[in-house]
DNA sequence: GACCAGATTGTCT
DNA sequence: GACAATCTGGTCA
């Protein structure tokens, strides 16, 4: 397992969204480490999108958007529940992508103690499950990615199974109100740990 | 399985 | 003062 390489995050948003898809999200607190597979990744656009928070320009909120790609960013939503995105494209752009579900590979009872259920899919299928079950926490917005406690890792090349773009389902985002039609949600078709599945989707993708 | 209401607090207008 | 990139538990079919 190696480091995501930096110029990942360089690239388009949808881009990323899409290439995270089977990638690792890894959490080190200490000695406790948990890892899981992503599964699922939406993306929020610097442009054309009124439901990405840098839509109406730098706040005190969003300001770790604006930073260098490859930063996390965490915020607070429904003042009860934590959300994790990636920054994406370039410092000052305002765009990421929202990671929505994972399957858990590592660190499984202790994801089990943080969430205080036992079923291996609902520790970390939905935004704010896995960021409890990873133990990410409000204070890690704006490390980064390749040196803070919160890392991106891939397989690496040799005898990696490379995640088939005809197996990532692409629809609709979930649970927002503007600009929702637009389809910047990824996932892994089949996968049990996605949060939510769009049937319309999934049977357009096996026409193809 | 689908739908609905309630919890709860930082951020922005 | 309204709203929000959610989750959970309850009800109903």
């Amino acid at each position: 397992m190696t480091s995501a390489k930096p110029s990942l995050f360089k690239l388009p948003t949808e881009r990323v969204a899409e290439e995270l898809i089977g990638m690792y999200l890894a959490h080190e607190a200490g000695r406790e480490r948990t890892v899981g597979r992503i599964v699922e990744t939406e993306a929020y656009l610097c442009e054309g999108d009124p439901a990405c928070h840098a839509h109406r320009g730098m706040t005190r909120r969003n300001q770790p958007m604006f930073g260098p790609p490859g930063t996390a960013y965490i915020y607070l939503i429904y003042g009860m529940h934590y959300c994790f995105n990636v920054v994406t494209e370039a410092p000052g752009i305002g765009a990421a992508v929202l990671v929505r579900a994972l399957e858990p590979v590592e660190g499984i009872q202790l994801m089990r103690e943080r969430r205080k259920v036992d079923a291996l899919t609902q520790l970390c299928s939905g935004p704010a499950k896995l960021v409890q079950a990873l133990g990410i926490r409000p204070e890690e917005n704006g490390t980064s990615l390749a040196s803070g406690p919160i890392k991106l890792l891939e397989r690496p090349a040799v005898g990696a199974r490379r995640q088939s773009r005809r197996s990532i389902v692409t629809c609709e985002r979930v649970g927002i109100t503007q600009a929702a039609d637009l389809p910047l949600r990824f996932y892994e078709l089949g996968n049990i740990h996605v949060s939510k599945r769009s049937p319309k989707a999934e049977r357009t993708l096996e026409r193809r």
